[in-house]
DNA sequence: ACATAAAATGACGTTACGTCATATACTTCT
DNA sequence: AGAAGTATATGACGTAACGTCATTTTATGT
């Protein structure tokens, strides 16, 4: 028993050295150049042991891909935690992917690279489902925030189908920032620009555009709520 | 000179063949289904003569990304042509681009698959710089309608410098509203959501984000666009 | 008709994926 | 402790696809 934990540990500690050696060889030579077999010279194992863990190299990019929703599942979570109304709080979802996708370029090109649908196909069944199941927290964590501010009318729909709508255009102006952001002629297209605040200012112009009271006019939500993060401690 | 030409036509009309066969084996079996020897036995000329075309598989796909780019460039062009306010022109972009998208698969594959920079950075770098030419002279339809619209009051910036970030939040809402409609597992998380609208609504959110006067809540734009595309014969 | 230039071909070299028979290490039982 | 049995690791191998280039084929001009 004792030694089972420790041998378990032991192929543990090593799935962790292949995606830290895939995590790395990802960002820095891209798909393309992810090597299943530079892996494994990396690591000290050989590549067999790697197909022990990984059923093949979009598999491996799979998870990391599910790392990636995990932390930004912790850090969305942490931001809609903060007190508030709701949307200070969806504010604070801006300000804190902002800094995260800068900070953590791999995470934001395993993520990108993902969206293909020809290499997530080879992803395994298991994994796939993680991703669908992750994407569906993430969403609905917004959906609860975006159902509060309707219970206590910061925000009035026309229509109850409207909700789903709203949930889906804010999912893709993160997306749209996020991939705008990570590609390189998107960033000589706009010079002047910084990105760290785009998806934060876009989600301010969208939330004023559904009269959610109050406007930023008549709030800073930014500088509020960022002072609301660091003061506990999430910025 | 005559015959000279008719052979340069002969290989005009066979990179033509060579697009269409990858175009169509890109939409079925995505990038790694993607086979220069299988497109050679297709189109019933040999893998060398392919090469003649283009110096890589990645290279073919950006000649497709480039017809894309083209593509949209004349709908857009078409539809900021009609008469109308700017913020009209505007919403024209946003409607014929969502049947664009969703009559085009292919043209959405191709571009979500270039933004990968690893596979773009293989693209020959003419056909890069055609890339990037074309992405700028998109920006720059936006941004005169953007001009035109500050110029006649329809708009109002609290600082010039806004305009980039406003441009780049269209763009990203663009780009988002796409990659969102062409993933698997997003259409899956939002089922009710009429795809095609994603787009034009999120624009006429922003658009009254940013108070660009008259607002949807006194205009039918939609409604009033769609009508005009029609009559124009743009729809 | 012949010489010369241009274009097409597909066999070949190369790389990297994923597999599996074999070798090694670890566990258990006597 | 040692043997038998089980689990794990390995890297040589089969395969697929890319991209090249010496050779052959086709076209052009005199």
């Amino acid at each position: 028993m004792g030694t089972y934990s420790r041998k378990q540990r032991e192929i543990e500690k090593r799935e962790e050295l292949i995606l830290e050696a895939g995590r790395n060889m990802l960002l820095e030579k891209g798909y393309l150049g992810l090597n299943m077999e530079r892996i494994a010279e990396e690591i000290e194992y050989s590549k067999g042991t790697i197909y022990k863990h990984f059923c093949c190299k979009e598999d491996l990019v799979g998870r990391l891909m599910i790392e990636t929703l995990m932390k930004i599942r912790e850090i969305i979570l942490k931001a809609v935690g903060i007190d508030g109304t709701a949307r200070e709080r969806m504010t604070a979802i801006g300000l804190v992917l902002g800094p995260f996708m800068i900070l953590n370029p791999g995470h934001l090109r395993t993520y990108e690279l993902m969206r293909i649908g020809s290499l997530r196909e080879k992803v395994s069944p298991e994994k796939l489902q993680t991703i669908h199941d992750l994407h569906h927290e993430l969403i609905s964590i917004i959906e609860k925030l975006l159902d509060e501010a309707l219970e206590n009318g910061e925000l009035v729909l026309s229509c109850p189908e409207q909700k789903e709508n709203i949930i889906a255009a804010g999912w893709s102006i993160a997306i749209g920032a996020y991939m705008v952001f990570s590609d390189v002629d998107d960033r000589h297209v706009f010079p002047g620009i910084d990105f760290k605040n785009l998806f934060p200012d876009a989600l301010q112009v969208m939330m004023d555009g559904l009269a959610w009271a109050p406007l930023s006019s008549e709030r800073d939500y930014k500088g509020i709520v960022e002072a609301r993060l660091r003061e506990q401690g999430f910025l």
